[in-house]
DNA sequence: ATTATCTATAGATCTATAGATAATGC
DNA sequence: ATTATCTATAGATCTATAGATAATGC
């Protein structure tokens, strides 16, 4: 159709866009291109035009489609230090809403089963995120980060398979107290 | 065919064990039915005689399906300590094999997308694990034994969806460290 | 004229059902 | 005669491909 110049790279973007989203919804496994496709307004034969496979798709998702939900764990570094971090990671509303929300949470478990660019793709964030985490202790502890960051997603994980509303808040809860105490701990 | 008495037991215990085992290594979308029954040494048809659908199927396999299984925390009852548990949990075995490893680390990220009757089962037996840990602090503490659970599951799937040996090593240790603190702490 | 997207389809796979088959207890 | 299992199939859905269509820059 020879859209306007950069029409290709937007929908590429949209694609991505609704892909990071459902993907945290409903896992890897759990929504086709079809699906994502007909969410951005298109129909499933073009996506190979943008996208080699699906397993390329979610290796583009891990390494750059995540970045810019508000809920990711990225978003609450304007956080003045750990504990708003902390407590911003594990409220309710990050509970509630995976689509927008940390991928390590979302497919954690799905992760291994993948391809190993995917896998690359999702330990560079993870780094990242661990660098940060050590940048807001009271003194720079990079493995310190890595527990306090595997706490965050195990609480939540949990939090979220749970069907109980009182024992979910307990182990939000739970792990928000025992993070702040690994983060200030001795 | 008028077996042996308890034949028609035996295989859906049969069926039961395989599926324990495929779900916790390929995800409860990635085996189907027909999988499942192969692996058992029977043709998919047969299925629907013993459960009434592969959801009911996922639901009792939460609720017992899983218990035999060598790596389970609960298999690690017989540690000595806390100290122990914590080391058997975090060991490399574990992360090879999720298999036969903790259901909460191989699935955790999946559960909260499937029927209430699951995500029931599934807490039942994080009660029962809470309980456990709990048990094994110096003083009993169920929020705090929450908070470790939450920790080890967390670090072993990160520790699985990282390629990097060194990385997922350091992971690993990095929740040990934690969760030893945590158990001792203050 | 170019090319982003669409239409149509192949070939696998999935859950579930219906009715046939076959092995043993009566 | 009973019944656990098998065979065959329906109807969805999935990934991927090939070639047609249509919208705009030249």
């Amino acid at each position: 159709m020879r859209y306007p110049k950069e029409h290709k790279d937007q929908t590429r973007r949209r694609v991505l866009e609704v892909a990071a989203a459902r993907f945290r919804k409903d896992g890897l496994d759990g929504v086709g291109v079809a699906t994502l496709m007909g969410e951005a307004g298109l129909t499933h034969g073009g996506f190979y035009s943008h996208f080699p496979s699906k397993e390329a798709l979610i290796e583009e998702v891990f390494a750059s489609g995540m970045d810019a939900s508000t809920l990711r764990p990225e978003s609450a570094w304007d956080a003045e230090g750990i504990e708003s971090f902390i407590e911003r990671y594990l409220r309710e509303a990050h509970r509630e809403h995976p689509e927008k929300g940390c991928p390590a949470a979302a497919l954690g478990s799905e992760i291994h089963r993948h391809s190993k660019g995917a896998r690359a793709a999702f330990a560079r964030k993870l780094e990242e995120t661990v660098t940060k985490i050590s940048g807001l202790l009271a003194e720079p502890d990079e493995d310190r980060a890595r527990a306090i960051f595997s706490l965050l997603v195990g609480s939540m994980q949990l939090a979220r398979a749970v069907p109980d509303r009182a024992e979910s808040r307990r182990l939000l809860d739970a792990g928000k107290a025992a993070a702040l105490a690994l983060a200030k701990g001795k």
